[in-house]
DNA sequence: AGTCCCCGTCCCACGATGCGGTACGACATG
DNA sequence: CATGTCGTACCGCATCGTGGGACGGGGACT
């Protein structure tokens, strides 16, 4: 069946408008339109509350229509909540701090953060961002990722944090084979100097994966020697109880 | 200007989708509009990403580029991190426990819980969801709406949770009136029995309210005798100092 | 097994709507 | 003051979107 162009173009609008393009002749240059075209579906956009301009100018930006639309914070929010009993069990657990990451884009980003009980810590990292490569969690979840993404994802150049981040694309693939057939993920002072993780994700109750589930601590003492595997097998478990099938074997 | 029907039409089917409407024929006579057009502007979002089939099925559900375009679960978390320092400080301070909660639609949800010193602790309602009027930081949520859409939310039926739960549209209006004047509001065992809270919005930047810091702890001690203003100034003084402004008086 | 009903898809004629060029006023810059 | 750029509005045109209807598939019922 044939498709709308206008609701395509629209689109088109929207992707520029959400990557920071802000004006009519900006949006028109970017989207080989015509200005008239652009101005047209801005402002019809506009008018469903897809777009807003800022104060008096002439600047776009996304609107709350979207947002009411797909409403994930909620979602997203409820995770959080159901994770951190886990989380703080599991530090109490461990004796090393824990942490819980969700997927954004080709990112991760801490959603929650315990503390352990040691003097030494890791500081506070709650709310901020890591490419997906840069660290157990990110590791994991690109282990989820379909062959076209991770293919994109490994096309482009990618940061290294410290000497030790794993940025070659063949490297990385190894290891998102081991992921997969481990289930958990460590990494050594890749994202920061002195800290070693170990990750394993969440599943939904449909087996998606929501984020990962991670034990952290600084690498002189974390893992104890021998103790790897052991971490490895607890965080793997804790994950698997956040949404546990009951005990008859599924969903239904 | 003019604006764009079969733009316009597409979101019109979004929001169908989105509460629910999943076939070709229902969301034609939701939208009051022939098949034939559903289906081809359902294959147009269907093939820009923004809805997604449930399988192999005719039914249809919001896709995921909706949300790759809003990303606001990025910014949730990170209010969340920013909050929760300010959480922690304020149990401390007022030896009870704390909370933040965010807007969703007319409701709010507990994002973030802190627990206070006492071994008699309101329990743990991170990621639940209460009607706006329901409690004190729903009632400073809507004082920041406008008239319209606090006509809206007044003219339906709104639920008691408890007998002094407020729910008479008037007496709403007085109390909203009261926090716009005072900028913070006191609820007792409106919410649940036993109950009292306190409660104040966080206002980002640009001063928009993000959502609404408050402290809450049994009636029967919290707030104690004559503490009622005090608290209320250090709820109110804390959500200020989360995105406080720098000293010279503003952002630019 | 046969019949009926409803669904989603596809096709096609038609004209309404969206397109895009252009002019113009507003604003910023030198 | 001159110039350049922007966003908006208008208008002629024809392309694109509309919508009616046919059809095949699938499920329910007898």
């Amino acid at each position: 069946m044939s498709t709308v162009q206008s609701v395509e173009r629209a689109f088109t609008i929207l992707e520029y408008v959400s990557a920071g393009a802000s004006g009519v002749t900006e949006i028109a240059g970017q989207a080989q339109l015509p200005k008239s075209t652009v101005a047209r579906l801005l402002a019809t956009l506009e008018s469903l509350g897809a777009i807003a301009r800022v104060g008096d100018s002439s600047e776009y930006r996304l609107g709350p229509r979207l947002a009411e639309l797909v409403g994930p914070v909620d979602a997203t929010v409820q995770l959080i909540a159901a994770v951190r009993p886990h989380l703080e069990r599991l530090a109490l657990q461990l004796g090393e701090g824990t942490g819980f990451a969700v997927p954004s884009g080709s990112t991760v980003q801490v959603a929650s953060q315990v503390d352990g009980e040691h003097a030494v810590q890791v500081r506070d990292y709650s709310g901020e961002m890591f490419p997906a490569h840069v660290g157990a969690p990110g590791v994991c979840m690109m282990a989820e990722w379909s062959d076209a993404d991770l293919d994109r994802y490994l096309a482009r150049p990618l940061a290294g944090y410290t000497e030790h981040t794993v940025v070659h694309p063949q490297q990385i693939r190894e290891r998102i084979a081991l992921v997969r057939r481990d289930g958990s993920c460590w990494a050594h002072e890749e994202f920061a100097l002195g800290i070693s993780t170990v990750a394993a994700v969440v599943r939904g109750p449909k087996g998606r994966a929501l984020g990962s589930l991670y034990a952290h601590g600084p690498t002189y003492r974390f893992p104890g020697q021998g103790d790897a595997d052991w971490i490895a097998e607890q965080i793997r478990r804790t994950a698997q109880q956040v949404f546990a099938p009951p005990a008859d074997g599924g969903w239904h």
